[in-house]
DNA sequence: GGGAATGGAGACCGATCGGTTTCCTACTTA
DNA sequence: TAAGTAGGAAACCGATCGGTCTCCATTCCC
């Protein structure tokens, strides 16, 4: 029978580990591979036979997010007989957590585009799936409540998700960050609920963006 | 008598232009300076005499964000005579020709902390500085209006301004998510200015945070 | 107990990094 | 025209990069 994986850990998820680590919290190009081996207590051959090079390992860390991310709307926030906005209070709960976490240092997504080519290149790719993914979580639930334009509101929670994790990275409390952000989403959602939102058009009932700058 | 800056760029602004153009669009780590100079057209001496290290440079193209920024708010969106309203649709339009323009890449202040340690070190402090500026720039244009929480309206327009940025790196066309995002703003200003905002705290009126998750 | 497999320690490789230095061309100015 | 200077080209430096390889200690299984 196979061993309960409690109390050992096996070498690939202990680099994983690591690495998801290193690659947050100093970044990609910064992390050498000595770096995550050292960290991971692993020998640098354990490494290239597990996953063959460091941008194989860069895909599992990407591979570990997006299943945190998943599990937390599939598992948590989708729970049946919630009302939309005990499901929002519920996902700045869990954004709440990971930002005040010990180990929190940016969404490796967004950092790894940050730091590499943005006009093609697989990174760019499979950031831009991942967030599809999460938006398509999102507009699931507002669409649920039935929330006229509900990809309009999708984008713009998805912008202060985004915007609270830079804000959480670059150094302010998680807490704060997370109840403020939570807060903006009850804006919204409750500007979509609300008559302004009866026409066709996103930006109506707004004035006409000026168009004097260029 | 000096020669009209027109024509001729001097060194530093042809290495200066070269540095955030590759810095954003690649990374800081992934942009060596011999791609620096190449695309300058300036000799590897020149770059050290001007600058000293690669680091200075970071640092000079961090002033020029940073200014360009500070310009937005104090030549153009704190015009006199505004209201708030047109100041922010003001503020989006310049995001959005920023976000649409042939070499936006990131903020480089957010890419630079994404690819570098984030526990202490400048680059993570000159960002935190940049954005208190720029939030307090928000801050004054709320309370010049005397929306109700101004401060917690600012971080919930920041953190949309940071979330539009990223979607607009990552991939999403630029005049699409600045009409969002600008949307958003309203949505966050109109909640403010409503009858919700009457008391003290930001979380009035919202369902309390459940607390389910840790 | 003995062969096979696992995996750690670390030498080693070519490439590239940031940074220094030398050499030489071309322009400015008196 | 001659002196001075700005700046490009490129060799060169030590350090570090991602990746490969050898050697050897431990553990597992029959």
């Amino acid at each position: 029978m196979p061993r309960a994986n409690t109390t050992r850990r096996t070498p690939e998820m202990k680099l994983l580990l690591a690495a998801k680590r290193l690659f947050c919290k100093e970044g990609i190009h910064a992390t050498g591979v000595a770096r995550i081996i050292k960290e991971a207590g692993v020998s640098r051959k354990t490494l290239y036979e597990r996953y063959g090079s460091k941008d194989n390992l860069l895909r599992a860390v990407f591979a570990e997010e997006a299943a945190m991310w998943v599990g937390w709307f599939e598992k948590d926030v989708a729970r049946e007989g919630q009302g939309l906005d005990a499901q929002i209070n519920l996902l700045f709960d869990l954004l709440k957590s990971w930002f005040s976490g010990h180990g929190f240092y940016g969404c490796v997504f967004i950092n790894a585009v940050a730091e590499h080519e943005k006009q093609d290149g697989w990174i760019r790719d499979v950031a831009a799936n991942h967030r599809e993914r999460i938006n398509a979580f999102i507009e699931k639930m507002l669409e649920a409540e039935e929330l006229p334009e509900a990809r309009q509101a999708t984008e713009k929670i998805s912008f202060i998700i985004d915007g609270a994790i830079i804000a959480a990275m670059i150094g302010s409390s998680g807490d704060f960050v997370a109840d403020i952000a939570c807060a903006a989403c009850h804006d919204v959602i409750e500007a979509h609920r609300s008559q302004r939102h009866r026409s066709t058009s996103e930006l109506d009932g707004y004035p006409e963006p000026t168009g004097l700058v260029m």
